[in-house]
DNA sequence: TTTTATTATCGTAATATTGCAATATTAAAA
DNA sequence: TTTTAATATTGCAATATTACGATAATAAAA
């Protein structure tokens, strides 16, 4: 069927998956160590950064920022993509949250 | 293409993603939750306890091994699944390390 | 206004993932 | 030894993802 069944999860359980998931892939985190080292973040930099079509580094872009964690900024023709870092810290929180409780109970 | 172009990547962001990758589906986020809440767990009751079908849990379960984060056990005609704790706590260390490095550079 | 540079979107091909029924495998129980 | 129970594997259909060329959109520069 190719469809995940959210229905039957949780709202937490479907929200921590989809953070995974959009972190599930080396371009983008690639894409977001690249951003945090530069000052000035410009997608053209990026293409040949990473080395990807220009088309796909742009649709990577678009993932991250679909669940908020990159935010753009239009500058002139340029853009200037940063990480939201309020997010960056409550998501880091909320996986610490994750990883602990989990372990806690292990047999 | 469909393909991910690994080749271009380190292989701290290869791995780093894949482990997110194999997080980010909310049936993994719950087998590790349900699995760390059960002192004996087996894959019968995990899918009664989340509804998917028996194969399609058998998958999930096959993924988390694949990683070395699931560890299973035979036991007479059953499974006994745990956490493999120490790569547990390994990730959870790597994930704050990229959370941090990350997050001090930037904008 | 035309050109140029930068980024986004569309369309498409190739591959991957999700989910399940059917079936195989394995080991205990009868 | 046959049956039963638990889990894994296979095969397949539906959908999603990855990647990129072509093109659109936008804004500065000429």
């Amino acid at each position: 069927m190719g469809i995940t069944k959210t229905q039957i999860f949780t709202k937490e359980q479907n929200d921590l998956a989809l953070f995974f998931k959009v972190l599930g892939h080396p371009a983008r985190v690639a894409i977001l160590q690249y951003v945090s080292q530069q000052n000035a973040c410009i997608c053209n930099d990026l293409v040949e950064e990473i080395g990807l079509a220009q088309a796909t580094i742009s649709q990577h872009l678009k993932e991250l920022k679909s669940i908020g964690l990159l935010e753009g900024e239009v500058e002139g023709k340029r853009m200037c993509y940063c990480i939201n870092l309020e997010l960056w810290n409550t998501l880091q929180k909320e996986l610490n949250t994750f990883f602990n409780t989990t372990k806690s109970n292990c047999c």
